[in-house]
DNA sequence: CAGGATCCCCCTGGATACTG
DNA sequence: CAGTATCCAGGGGGATCCTG
């Protein structure tokens, strides 16, 4: 079925797969500020764990959206980078930034008047 | 912390978390073609459970990003359609699949290249 | 036809402790 | 410092059956 290609075969859900995944997006942003360790990401996206900010950072590096640079130091020293695949994603993330932005008090609005139902509106939202 | 005003105050992690819901797109996606009954969407997206389909249609609809409209007739006759708001997505989606297409194909190399280790590459993906 | 209700399983993801 | 390993609870989501 067409929706089957779309769910599976189709380039748009792999990319969501990746966008809708809580830590990625945020960990791109974070980078979009330049290289960062893993001890600075980690403190600076609150809540965490070690856990899957490895497994994120694991993720976005196969994807080719980060690099990792590891320096032949004691102690070790690991930086995370934006590559260029992963700085062309920024765009998008600015693109539904804005929007969200843009609407988020339709959005709202909208739930507001979902969740009472009785409460009579001056417009409707179709 | 400014990861956790991101990660739960700020709007893009509410519309993060709506695009990133697998079936929510895949919805939206479908409306961009006019207004279509509950059947029709469940027959188009394969692989969609009615209860899935149900919840991500009512998220949809609580949002304000489509309208739902029950006909008086027997047998019932719902028909879903994207608002205006709704509307408004499709260019962000469109803005996804654009990216997508674009690179998906260094996405994958990437991932072939990081699951085969030991091959040579003729170019850093930094 | 368009769902609501229920059961249940699995997998995500958090917490914690440990290591090269 | 930069992770890995393990354990474990919660909830997302499928399957199924039922109804206005």
């Amino acid at each position: 079925m067409e929706a089957s290609a779309y769910a599976k075969n189709c380039p748009s859900r792999q990319i969501l797969d990746r966008i809708g995944d809580t830590w990625s997006v945020l960990v791109v942003m974070m980078l979009a500020d330049g290289p960062q360790r893993y001890t600075a990401l980690s403190r600076r996206i609150e809540g965490v764990s070690p856990k899957m900010l490895t497994q994120t950072l694991r993720g976005l590096e196969r994807d080719g959206l980060i690099g990792r640079t590891v320096h032949a130091e004691v102690p070790p020293r690991v930086d995370y980078a934006l590559t260029e695949l992963g700085r062309s994603l920024l765009d998008l993330v600015g693109a539904l930034e804005k929007w969200a932005e843009l609407h988020i008090d339709d959005v709202q609005a909208a739930r507001v008047a979902y969740d009472n139902p009785g409460v009579r509106m001056t417009s409707r939202s179709l």
